[in-house]
Formats: C-alpha cells, structure tokens, sequence
DNA sequence: GTCTATATTTAGATAGAC
DNA sequence: GTCTATCTAAATATAGAC
C-alpha cells in the first residue's frame, strides 16, 4: 500500500489539525480567563486549568511555555477584547457615555466570573504583564483611548475637570477589579444587574447627596 | 556554687523574660503588617517575616502555630487598631466627618506600606479569617459603627439616602484597598497627602463635575 | 526559647512512551 | 500532540541539639 497523492488527501487534513489545535488553544485560555475570574493568579495552578479543559498538564505546555505565558496571553486577549467592544461603540456616542459603557462592560465581565481587566493590587502577575511587550501596547492604547475621552468629557464639564487625568483613569480601572462587587454579590441582596448600576453610580456620582 | 533564693532573683527575671518575649511577638506582628503591605498573603513566606524579625523562621513557630495564625492575629490587632482610632474622635464630631477620617486613616496605612484593613478580593486569607471568630466579631463591631455614622449622615441628607447602606459600607471598605492608590503612589507625581485627599475626593464627591 | 537541619507537601515544568 | 510518570524548587512546618 503506497501512499496517496499528498495534494488531495493531506490539505484538508493539515487544516483539521489545525483548527482542532486552535479550538484546544482557545478553551485553555477560556479556562484560564474563567479561573482567574474565581482565584488569584497566585492561587490558580496549572492542574487548575488541565482540570478545567480536560487535558492531561504536559499538554498545557505544549501551548504555552509557562504559567505567565498562558495567563498573559489571555490578559492581551481581555485587552483586545474590551477594545472590539469600545470601538463598536457608535462613533456619535458622548464621551460620559462611553466611560459608563467601558465601566460596565468590565463589571459584567466580573460578575460573569471572567479575569478581570486589571491584576489586582499585588497579584504577581502584574511584575510578568509589566515585562510583556504586547500587553504594554494593548494597555497604553487602551489609556490613550480612555484619556482622549476623559479630556473630552472635562472639556464638556461633565468629568470634574479639577481631577488630573490619571486620577480619572486610575479610579476606572481600579473599579474594574473592584472587591465590592464581590461583597454585594456574596449578599444575595441584588441581582447581577442592580449591583453593575450601584457601582456604576458610587463611582461616577460618589457617596453624597446631590 | 548553690543557687541563690528564688524570691530575690526570679521574679524581676521572669518578668524581664515575659518582656522580652512579648516584644518580639509584637516585632514579629509589626514584620507581618508590613509584609503583608508590601505583597499579598499567597506571596508572603515565612522566611520572609523570619528574616525582616531577625530570627530563626523555627522561632515564630514558637509564636504562631502556622502562618495563617500569624495573619489573622495580625489583622486582628489592625481592626483593634482602627477601632481605637475611631474611638479616640470627639464625640461631637459630625458622622460624615467621622467616615471621612475613617477612610483618610485606611488611606494613610496603605500608602505607609501597612496591611490593609480588609483582605483583597481573592486573598487566600479571606477564608481563613472568616473562620475565625476573634476576627468576626472585630469586623461585626466595626460594621456597626460605621453603619450607624452611614445612616446618621444619610439622615442628614449628607450622604445619598437612596444608596442602600450595603452599598455605601462595601464602597468604603473597597477603597481601603484600592489599587489606585499604589498607581498614583508609583507615579511618583503627588505627594501622599495629595493622594489620600485626591482618593477621598473620587469616593465621596464622584468623578462627575458638581 | 532559639537555633540548624530536615521532613513534607505542593505546584511548575519535563522526559519518554505511543 | 497527548498522555503517564517523574523531576525540581519552594514553602510550610517540625525534630533535636544547646
């Protein structure tokens, strides 16, 4: 039995391969995203993760080199997937509103058990994000972006224009991996939904009466 | 040589040694606290604490039965700490006023590289304190305390009587961790006073313009 | 009670069969 | 490329001398 004419028999197949890999590659890093959702980076191990998917942990490591690999390469796929979401936000839509949209698009992501967008105050993923290059560019055009709308909405003085800018964009992205949404959570008390406009509604109104 | 009468030498003796033990078990508290500051539970080793006391990492075992003993005493005397601060404002003093304090003194032990008054998000601590009773209750007092200054001020019309008090609370616990801080700490552009009051200002006053 | 040296456990990573 | 079995490093905790 000789071999079959490569040209119709292998390019389907190599494509198969192919996507399977892919298609394994891609529910790692779902994993990944939905068990840094419940636990630390620090917390989560790699047998987490082989678990999660149902592969044995030597296969992981066919995909990703190390743990900061994997968990990296799911944090640049958050990033690029909060700027699809922002830049599908029509082009007429008001500076306050796109920050109220970009807030709660990463308060659902929490509430949904996903990874949130920023590392937590002393995860020791964020000295190994730091030292990625992709993940620098994806966080400094997501700054950028956020920026350009935070100056626009001070200019239109709906923004405190007092606030520096960092200040703005920090109390953002610190919402974004907000502990007390897990609290208000945990309670029972609300649903999913009322808790995103309570938080929603602290951070951009604060505590006091108007 | 015969040994000299008990009653003249022991007992200064005895209690010099009970000094001395309780002022390393309060140097090996006061290690833990600023550890625990400087990285989170999960990264924080017992030979870290071992080395920043001095001793032998043997020696603390002597202390504390585990390494979760030592955090939770640790956090305890955090709670007792904020409670005596708290305690020790005049009376007359109004509630919202009260609650600004409050936060401005979690906000100060952050930025002196202190444990934070409350585990973040996904601390492995977390379940280990709320399985301690000491903590619990420490916790539960402080709760009340500030949920009664909460629904004095909103009272008052002083904070926003439609939040729900959950709410409130758990947005002030929140930020006596937030990760903001240490951004704009890293920044290096402000001072820390800058810093506590520019944090207390987002958190009570919002990011909207008034 | 403090130390040195060590036991135990766990998790990141790899070797080698298929 | 995936698996089972294993190596290695690090961290919690303890044993035993002094």
């Amino acid at each position: 039995m000789h071999k079959m004419p490569a040209m119709l028999t292998v390019p389907p197949k190599v494509s198969f391969k192919a996507q399977m890999y892919q298609a394994r590659e891609a529910a790692i890093l779902a994993s990944a995203c939905r068990l840094l959702g419940e636990k630390a980076f620090d917390l989560m191990t790699m047998d987490d993760v082989a678990n999660a998917v149902g592969i044995a942990k030597a296969s992981l490591y066919k995909h990703f080199g190390s743990k900061e690999a994997l968990c990296t390469a799911a944090m640049v796929q958050m990033l690029g997937r909060v700027q699809t979401y922002l830049a599908s936000l029509p082009a007429q839509t008001p500076a306050l509103e796109k920050l109220h949209a970009l807030l709660r698009w990463s308060l659902e992501q929490l509430l949904g058990n996903q990874m949130p967008l920023l590392p937590g105050r002393h995860s020791g993923l964020r000295a190994v994000l730091m030292a990625n290059q992709d993940y620098r560019a994806g966080l400094r055009a997501l700054s950028e972006q956020i920026g350009a709308w935070i100056t626009e909405a001070q200019a239109q003085g709906l923004i405190d224009p007092g606030l520096p800018l960092v200040v703005v964009q920090y109390t953002l992205y610190a919402r974004a991996c907000d502990p007390a949404l897990c609290l208000l959570k945990e309670g029972g008390q609300y649903s999913d939904a009322e808790i995103v406009e309570l938080v929603l509604r602290t951070c951009f109104d604060g505590l006091v009466a108007r």
